[in-house]
DNA sequence: GTGCGTCACTTGAACGCTCAACCACGGCCT
DNA sequence: AGGCCGTGGTTGAGCGTTCAAGTGACGCAC
């Protein structure tokens, strides 16, 4: 039983740090979808991911990869915005367990009405506040994380 | 109505990555503090900011400020954990207003035995994948972050 | 000292997420 | 062909979080 190796001072300051963006980065973007369009942030990015596949739709467990949820959650949340209209579950032709997610074109007209607003949120709650050194460096930090957290994670996965 | 500004590709890089450590990394930590007892990311928290605290005791807006909450959410949380006999909910003497959070001393010890596995937790599962130079880049924009979305955040509040 | 706005919190209901159980199918192996 | 395990997905119950409303207490104006 060997004494642990608490945190140093830049230690305990980038993981305090990264604990408190956790919480109010996602709240403050919530918030600016929801009074938008009652559409949450996770809602928002299952859509975008969809929006962005080659036909608009996409596996349901290749669309749980791509927005890091679990198949469960992703589950209940196509269910809901497929009774809104905005997405359609459909069976997938050469391989009967999978389920595929397509972005409809109610889905789509959402996703163009709120993805400037939301962009901009973006910048003003998080991207303006860094120079374009800093932006580059949380890009390499933060992959190096998500690395550690997923080794094949879906964003690290380009050449 | 003029167009937004997107994403260039380090932001967008920066962006998703952010996203992903934000599912992910408290999905980790949240996962070892349950199996090694049946305690949140977010109750363990609150403890421990209690315990930093002299007198191991603060008032409610100030413990929900240090672990960037909502006052409601914190509420029902001291609620949880009082019943558990780690937390005792006192009346503040000068301000009938006020109500104070102390740390009993079950919850100090329970969060003496988490410790050591959480701080191992934190860094296996995010410090061990940077180096000293990414930590201490990581602190400074993070803080930046931090600031952005709350310009008088309490860890920005040492000089 | 009476009103009135604000502050510090609490509460309950609605909603969202997690977890474990479950089902159906595909790909084996024999 | 039959049995088996792993994969892909769904579901419902339980728990946690949010939101809006409500309760006192303080402080200031008059």
């Amino acid at each position: 039983m060997t004494e642990p190796r608490w945190l140093n001072a830049d230690e305990r300051r980038a993981w305090l740090a990264l604990l408190s963006i956790n919480t109010m980065l996602p709240a403050a973007l919530d918030n600016q979808l929801h009074t938008a369009g009652k559409v949450s942030l996770f809602d928002y990015n299952v859509m975008a991911m969809l929006s962005e596949a080659e036909g608009r739709f996409l596996a349901m467990s290749e669309l749980a990869a791509r927005t890091s949820s679990s198949l469960s959650r992703l589950s209940h949340v196509v269910t809901k915005l497929e009774k809104r209209g905005w997405l359609e579950r459909r069976p997938h032709p050469g391989d009967a367990r999978v389920t595929t997610a397509h972005l409809a074109d109610a889905g789509m007209a959402t996703l163009v009405a709120l993805a400037p607003g939301h962009v901009e949120a973006v910048r003003a709650k998080f991207l303006d506040a860094l120079t374009e050194r800093d932006v580059a460096d949380l890009a390499r930090i933060g992959e190096k994380i998500v690395a550690r957290l997923d080794d094949d994670h879906w964003i690290l996965r380009e050449t």
